[in-house]
DNA sequence: CTTTAGCACTCGACTGGTAAGAGTGCTAAA
DNA sequence: TTTAGCACTCTTACCAGTCGAGTGCTAAAG
């Protein structure tokens, strides 16, 4: 990427700045006069004309002024970005909120989610924890009066995971429990492998309780609970009021597998301090155009770590927003952390 | 209600479904052409403006076509709309959908608010099954290295809750496993209030015990998770094109508290075969002016039961939307009463 | 008494034409 | 290299005029 003029730099990173704050192509005169440069508007119009044809700007019609292309909002977010912490107040008051919720992992959750969501005012999503390696902690076997049983699986983390199944004939609650020990001692801290390739000298009931321990490891390593939030708010973007741009947003956030695909493509390598900044879809995903993410991991590395961020218009304030994400990130890595501190 | 001529009813049935149908207000003269009435179009004026002074029909203006009042559309859902069964094929690949999702609960919901989405092309919900009781059935305790201990509480009807507890001191796991046999054994079908009376000849831990198990009990009874689909298909209807109607629906949907509200003040008495229709927010609920709701119960009466609904424009297919509706509470409930049935 | 044909009227949607205004690119002078 | 000046382009707003759909009313026909 080719370098740009001190003066091309402050000119580009006025213009995302008004067309942020005021989501109209913003003309040479107005920025002049806005901002008190200390040069003419014909200077200005040079140099845009030149950022134009670099491929920072673009034009929405002949007589318009400049919105930023996505080359021009990722140079930006790059280099010209300052990056602003959030007001004090403001973090204090987040922070807060976090300890009223103590140890609800859930509700952890869904707190995250709306702090995002309200201080970005874009749609946030946030993902549970999950632990690196899906660990086989402890099962309990609760019988009914039926032929039924309900197997609960505790995994390594501390993530609960049920499943029903049916006996061929009554087994007294007395030996489900002898079971229920039995398997646990047998597999704590083994990976859903590692328990499949048990030799089987067991008998059919424990046959079958293995078989679905392994499913269900295999289900949880698939991922856990997306929240959501704020999905109202990126409707309020005069982006988003052709009808279409907002269902291909919505979409996004609704479709799973969509989303699915598109974190674990994203959230690979950080770039700014640990937060991505996805702008447009880099080319690569259609459902994105004119929309901008802004993801981090929070959690433990290497242990228990999800994903959380923002998604928003491509006219978004970048530096506020990663604040945010970086902030709120911070704050649930320091709880989650705490939580399953050394042991879990 | 006053009661209206078999050719009004015929007539505002008639603007009711080409209504739905194109979402353009109907005139006189298309309805004689279209649908092939024995009557002059000045004939259907006359009736049609009988049928606007008693507040059935409206005109956006002047020289337009009629639209339905909701008091219009409330008249054909109760008196004028032809209740279809699904076509039998659409049957069929629904139950054999939920087949295939054998005995996970969260499998279902998602399922089926996933076909009421996709079939009713509008917004659907479904909250999960909840026990017209919350009683006690099972407790373990699963300690880590450190002091912490994960509470997984199992209610009867199969849920399963879980919450964390920090020890003054480490315990063993052969005592915690001892403790929560005991507990069990206690507290088995008792309810929050008569687990909290239960006079206190505990020690230190076995009191955290209680009050949290209280504590997590009386939270359940708030209610589990909405699951939701189909948001981006309200913003294809014509009506939402205007962000501010569509940003109210998705508020409704994705601020908890209000769903809440209205689901449990909407679900009170059941009309036609169970399935509640709220059309327009019938007054009180400015939030649902344009929306209409369709609702229903599922589940075991008195025992297990959950709320299951479609949330569209109020120009809607009430007949489809509402025997839609019905089918996937049917087939819920009979995967419900099946799975829980005798015993839990 | 009911139905229908005829008609004048209303109002929104579309069209074309004009004027205003914002912003540009270019040129020539400072 | 910067800037003032200017012609040019394009959008937006506004207005008038036309068209057509649909109405309500009236008077005649059944």
């Amino acid at each position: 990427m080719e370098r740009l003029t001190e003066r091309q730099n402050r000119i580009l990173a006025l213009v995302v700045r008004n067309y942020t704050e005021t989501a109209q192509p913003v003309g040479s005169k107005l920025l002049v006069e806005h901002y008190r440069l200390d040069m003419s508007s014909a200077t200005v119009r040079n140099e845009m004309l030149e950022l134009t044809e670099k491929g920072y700007l673009r034009q929405p019609h002949t007589s318009a002024g400049r919105v930023p292309t996505e080359k021009g909002y990722r140079y930006f977010v790059r280099q010209l970005m300052v990056q602003t912490d959030l007001p004090s107040a403001t973090q204090r008051m987040i922070v807060h909120q976090f300890h009223q919720a103590k140890d609800d992992i859930e509700e952890w959750m869904r707190l995250a989610v709306s702090v995002l969501a309200h201080q970005s005012q874009a749609a946030a999503l946030v993902t549970a924890p999950h632990p690196h390696q899906v660990l086989f902690k402890h099962l309990s076997l609760i019988g009914t009066s039926g032929r039924q049983v309900l197997m609960v699986i505790v995994l390594m983390g501390g993530e609960v995971r049920q499943q029903l199944l049916f006996l061929p004939e009554p087994v007294s609650q007395d030996r489900l429990s002898v079971t229920a020990e039995r398997m646990t001692v047998q597999c704590e801290g083994l990976n859903a492998d590692a328990i499949a390739s048990i030799p089987d000298n067991f008998d059919n009931l424990e046959q079958d309780i293995l078989r679905l321990t392994v499913e269900e490891m295999r289900r949880s390593s698939l991922g856990g609970e997306i929240y959501r939030d704020g999905l109202a708010n990126i409707l309020a973007e005069p982006e988003f009021s052709e009808t279409d741009a907002a269902r291909r947003a919505l979409r996004i956030l609704e479709e799973r597998p969509l989303l699915e695909d598109l974190l674990t493509r994203a959230v690979v390598s950080p770039k700014i301090g640990g937060v991505q900044v996805l702008i447009g879809g880099e080319g690569a995903w259609d459902e994105l155009r004119e929309c901008s993410i802004v993801l981090t991991r929070y959690g433990s590395p290497n242990i228990l770590t999800g994903i959380l961020g923002v998604l928003g218009p491509t006219r978004m304030p970048y530096g506020q927003t990663i604040s945010t994400v970086r902030f709120v990130a911070g704050v649930l890595s320091d709880l989650v952390s705490d939580m399953y501190g050394i042991g879990a």
